[in-house]
DNA sequence: CAGTGGTCTAGACCACTTA
DNA sequence: AAGTGGTCTAGACCACTGA
């Protein structure tokens, strides 16, 4: 066998130190020139390594603040009937959400069309994001058909809209289409989640139905590393 | 606001020419060095416009033969009771199944494990690689209980599995749990989907039930920008 | 064989964050 | 102001591909 590239051997010596606990999740790695000098690489070969363990999901980047090593991920049933709140206790996470804007707006076209409504018809949208463990892992956007959801506005929009819609609007027996993509994100979506454009996420859609007709849509975007959805089946 | 990086304004300039349909899918791009002429940069710098195209799906590359415009996505339902063939034949595209092996083997442990078996039985491993038009984008690794399946390998074991199982066996009320994530490419998994080691996929692992006992654990790795994945479920 | 991407060096300046 | 990652140059050699 040949001699295993610069990068590559630098990008398992950080694996090895990052699974065995010596850099703990959360914590922070040497620099970028840092890492030149004790492993004697250019530059290029330390961010070589580095990228490579990112697209591995071991590490991650604040914009310009240096790399972390990335908390486990977080499990998902994106049918849920249960609010991402609930789901988090459940897994000893500490879960924040931070309400980013709300208002009557007029939606994008693909939206109007799959809450069906006309294009000129406005919703309420509802823009969040939250965190798990601290790091800011899914950006949330929620149309609401306005018809469905009378004074959604004055109520607490930073709480459980799961609960919200169930408890307030009395909606239990829902439908739930749902359509998961890798997709990259824009650069509003990756400025408010710390990281930067163009970087892949996964991405949710969940179109919300009660006796068939679409009372909301919303849309999840979540940082490709820090999830696992699990969905549950029936076969033919 | 400040110039644009040019690595950026290069990936723009091509993703232009890939949605004017100048560069139709399928197309070869010019290669990294006549990027690197044709439009002053470094090859760096050319090289980071084509990442950052790698990574929002719009291209690919092909071991070291160069870069291609990506086909659209292929659209699948993981809770599927269909064949992917039979949905491939839904969105007109070319689906190409390949058999890599076939054995009774002893699986790793996490499988035993999903399958209810003992670490020391073995199962029955059928390892394809799948193309959509032309392009490999899925690995597919099927881990069969004996007991359930036998005689499996003197079955023609490039057909349709899906089908195998509900005619030949008969299994037809099957429960199935389905887990997503994303999960970069082992270096043989990479080798047999013409991509590099540690390419991003997304992971599904399905257990098939019968009457609440597994008989089967299904591991696909599909390339991340060649799926889309539709799952319908019930809200409480 | 020539052409391609894959890896690498040793520098440089810029833009942003934190203090 | 100091430190960080982000971008960039102008080269180089290697490993693999196809004809």
């Amino acid at each position: 066998m040949n001699q295993a590239a610069a990068y590559l051997s630098l990008a398992a010596k950080l694996q090895q130190r990052i699974v065995n606990g010596e850099l703990p999740a959360g914590s922070k790695l040497p620099s970028e020139r840092a890492l030149c000098g004790q492993f004697e690489v250019s530059r290029v070969s330390a961010r070589d390594a580095l990228h490579a363990l990112e697209s591995q999901g071991l590490i991650y980047r604040l914009n310009r603040m240096g790399w972390f090593v990335a908390p486990p991920v977080f499990i998902y049933d994106p049918t849920r009937s249960s609010s991402i709140q609930e789901e988090a206790i459940s897994q000893h996470r500490a879960l924040t959400t931070e309400l980013l804007s709300a208002a009557q707006e007029t939606p994008p076209i693909q939206v109007s069309k799959a809450l069906k409504q006309a294009p000129t018809q406005s919703a309420v949208v509802v823009t969040r994001r939250r965190a798990v463990d601290q790091r800011w892992v899914l950006l949330e956007i929620c149309y609401f058909r306005e018809s469905a959801f009378p004074d959604l506005l004055s109520h607490d929009l930073a709480k459980s809209l799961t609960a919200l819609v169930r408890e307030q609007y009395g909606y239990r027996a829902r439908e739930l289409d749902v359509s998961i993509s890798s997709s990259p994100l824009s650069p509003s979506h990756a400025q408010h989640l710390q990281v930067r454009e163009g970087c892949p996420s996964l991405k949710l859609e969940r179109q919300v139905k009660v006796a068939g007709e679409p009372i909301a849509l919303e849309r999840e975007f979540w940082l490709h590393d820090a999830i696992e959805m699990r969905v549950k089946g029936q076969g033919s």
